[in-house]
DNA sequence: ACACACTCCTGAATGC
DNA sequence: TGCATTCAGGAGTGTG
């Protein structure tokens, strides 16, 4: 599942690969992912590739005409492709480059979705966005002055992309173990100090993520189809009824706002 | 405006 | 063994 790690890793893949090259057109294998695809990327034809980058999860390529906003939901995979393949079962487009080169993208569960934006158009989607983690607009005052607001818990506050862009499940569990803080705390009870612990921790794991690609739990890959390494990192995700790698304990498993979260009741309070 | 349940989807895991 | 059910999750949408 791609998080904020996972994506960027993905987006300097592909941007290494599309920069200034020009989608010669898409081949649409099934268009029905979360929304439709749009006609505008059903007839791209002879555009240029400005750049690519990534805001929160969403992953922007920057062309002439305007632009296409990417998400991967859960299951979206790139891959990079030397020749025309046929198309797989959850294949869902091709773009053709004018290298010869196919940029593939697959969906299983098609919670992803590929949006098309003019580039006069207000962004429905990044206007909304919180900072982004590791910008230093994202600090232990905002953190502070946000949560004094909310009555929501603070792992449901972390994984509202409206307070800070990009932090899913994974990470909302693992900086929150880091940093000695129950998911289930009220983000208005959070003080200041563990503001600061929580905004580090955050940082730090998201840093580290980066570093080695990713976390694969069961669909990630990169576009070169390497598995993320972040996995065996993990300290509390996926650890149900495991010891704590802290304290010996058991690990906690609870199902919260229909998410699973993973706690040690000992070093978490 | 806010908080939270529901929804989309497929395949792996689990249950009987 | 085989069929049925449950679970995983991002984030937009709908409800109170």
């Amino acid at each position: 599942m791609p998080e904020l790690p996972e994506v960027e890793n993905i987006v300097s893949c592909i941007r290494n690969i599309l920069v200034n090259r020009i989608i010669l057109y898409t081949i649409i294998k099934n268009d029905r992912l979360r929304w439709c695809i749009p006609f505008e990327i059903k007839q791209l034809f002879n555009v240029r590739v400005f750049n690519v980058y990534r805001r929160g999860k969403y992953i922007i390529l920057k062309l002439y005409s305007g632009y296409i906003i990417i998400h991967l939901g859960m299951t979206g995979v790139f891959s990079l492709l030397f020749n025309k393949l046929n198309f797989g079962k959850h294949d869902c487009l091709d773009l053709i480059l004018d290298n010869n080169m196919i940029i593939r993208y697959s969906d299983c569960r098609k919670f992803g979705f590929w949006l098309w934006f003019n580039k006069e158009d207000k962004n429905f989607f990044l206007d909304k966005l919180g900072p982004e983690p590791l910008s230093e607009n994202f600090n232990c005052n905002y953190l502070y002055n946000l949560t004094r607001l909310r009555k929501i818990s603070i792992k449901s506050f972390l994984m509202n992309s409206k307070f800070v862009a990009g932090i899913g499940n994974i990470y909302a569990n693992e900086s929150l173990f880091q940093s000695g803080i129950i998911p289930t705390r009220l983000s208005m009870n959070i003080n200041f100090n563990e503001c600061v612990n929580l905004v580090n921790s955050i940082k730090k794991i998201l840093s580290i993520a980066i570093k080695h690609n990713g976390t694969t739990i069961k669909n990630f890959k990169q576009i070169n189809g390497k598995l993320g390494e972040f996995s065996k990192y993990l300290k509390v995700y996926g650890r149900k009824n495991k010891l704590c790698k802290k304290c010996n304990n058991l690990l906690i498993y609870i199902r919260q706002n229909q998410r699973s979260s993973f706690f040690c009741k000992f070093c978490q309070s």
